[in-house]
DNA sequence: TGTACATCAGTGAACGCGCGTTCACTGATGTAC
DNA sequence: TGTACATCAGTGAACGCGCGTTCACTGATGTAC
């Protein structure tokens, strides 16, 4: 039968290439589960990939060059996933307060919900996605300069869509930019450090469930900084 | 002269040992300002350090073993630090407030002292300690295990000695110890990746001064929530 | 104080090994006619 | 549809190099008498 050749009309090439570059970042975020990115090797990848050494140059120059690759795909996946379920919990297209009023008082049950939504999603995260959430969690602060200021652009990137989402709620009314700004990577790095954590405790339950309840309760502590923040 | 042979007493010998470790700990201590632990290598440190490779063996049994060293001494040197200006800082014995009542009122101009205190420690121990601070930061989560296992525990010390702190201010009156132990971790979060932003901010003044004027909006909305939380 | 022996931090040479990179190649895929 | 040529992802061999570790050593420091 030669109409399987036919019918991927123009890339079989194409589609052969990505499936090397594919397994090329899959066996580097495995690898990468027990070190960091500059001491992972680039034949060591080849090897786990299943691909001889020089064909690691027909995708990525070197070894950060991969790394920044990691990162793109790793906070591609991850915001998709957030974006949706935020928009699903906060409703972003909120009725505007008055012009300098307060928050309103008694909106702790809603604001319960959102709190065990947001850890709900950060821990079906790390379930779903545990290598990229570790990759990145370990590369914010990590040895590869190009690595550190690709997430941290896509972090702060993240933080100011955060920043626009909290803008649009009615509790936002008579908040400054900067201010939500600061509130918005507050959340983000809370989230990532949750995220960390969570990995740190290990698959036990019991663990888990601790991480997860310390950072409700953090969640709430900010929730009520933020309810309080006009006074 | 032969008499400074004389003075020091038993220990020439152990003199000598340990300004080698010094020197090894130093030198990876600046290897590691521009990598991670895990690449940095056993060679690059001895010549660093201007001692032949096969000395390494005479004070640690690998890199990793020279990590947790390193670990101890920076955490004791910026405990220390901490633990005295923490005590200077937090009335520590402060009279103990009525049984379940809330914080006080208008203790605003007070507690912005103590934030506008606490963030300038922090960018003191970052103009005093950067090397420590980096290491501590970027080996966090970095890819050592035993590494992490270390910091991850000093750091839990750490918060449960701020946790002592916050238990003796009147404020903390009908707190349980879990919020307590909630509030301190969140603290000690806090100062690492502030820290860890003025590094990252560089040295020129205008980035730290942004750094450091949204760590502080950070705390205020923290110490809002915690004056806030037994309403 | 002086002498003889023990200790042991640091040396320098040697080892086998896996690394990153280069190169000419091969053969399937793509294109022109 | 068939043929002749171009492209290019992946190969496999080769290279020089620095790595971690071992070993017998040396010579200053420490100890016993």
């Amino acid at each position: 039968m030669s109409h399987t050749a036919e019918v991927r009309a123009p890339g079989v090439r194409q589609a052969q290439k990505q499936r090397t570059r594919r397994a090329l970042l899959d066996a580097a975020l495995a690898l990468l589960a027990e070190q960091s990115l500059g001491s992972l090797g680039l034949r060591e990848v080849t090897r786990a990939a299943g691909v001889a050494p020089a064909a690691f140059y027909r995708h990525f120059r070197d070894i950060p060059d991969l790394g920044v690759a990691l990162v793109d795909e790793a906070l591609d996946s991850l915001h998709g996933t957030i974006r949706t379920a935020l928009a699903a919990t906060l409703p972003t297209a909120g009725r505007a307060a008055g012009p300098r009023g307060g928050g309103d008082r008694r909106i702790d049950a809603a604001s319960d919900e959102r709190i065990e939504a947001a850890v709900e999603l950060i821990a079906a995260l790390v379930r779903e996605y545990p290598a990229h959430v570790r990759f990145i969690a370990r590369e914010q602060h990590g040895g590869v300069a190009a690595v550190r200021a690709a997430i941290t652009g896509q972090l702060a990137l993240f933080a100011a869509e955060v920043a626009d989402a909290l803008a649009a709620a009615p509790e936002s009314a008579g908040w400054r930019r900067a201010d939500l700004l600061m509130l918005a990577g507050l959340y983000v790095d809370h989230m990532v450090m949750t995220a960390s954590a969570l990995l740190a405790a290990g698959p036990e339950e019991a663990g888990r469930v601790q991480v997860v309840r310390v950072a409700r309760q953090r969640m709430r502590l900010i929730s009520l900084g933020r309810r309080h923040w006009l006074d």
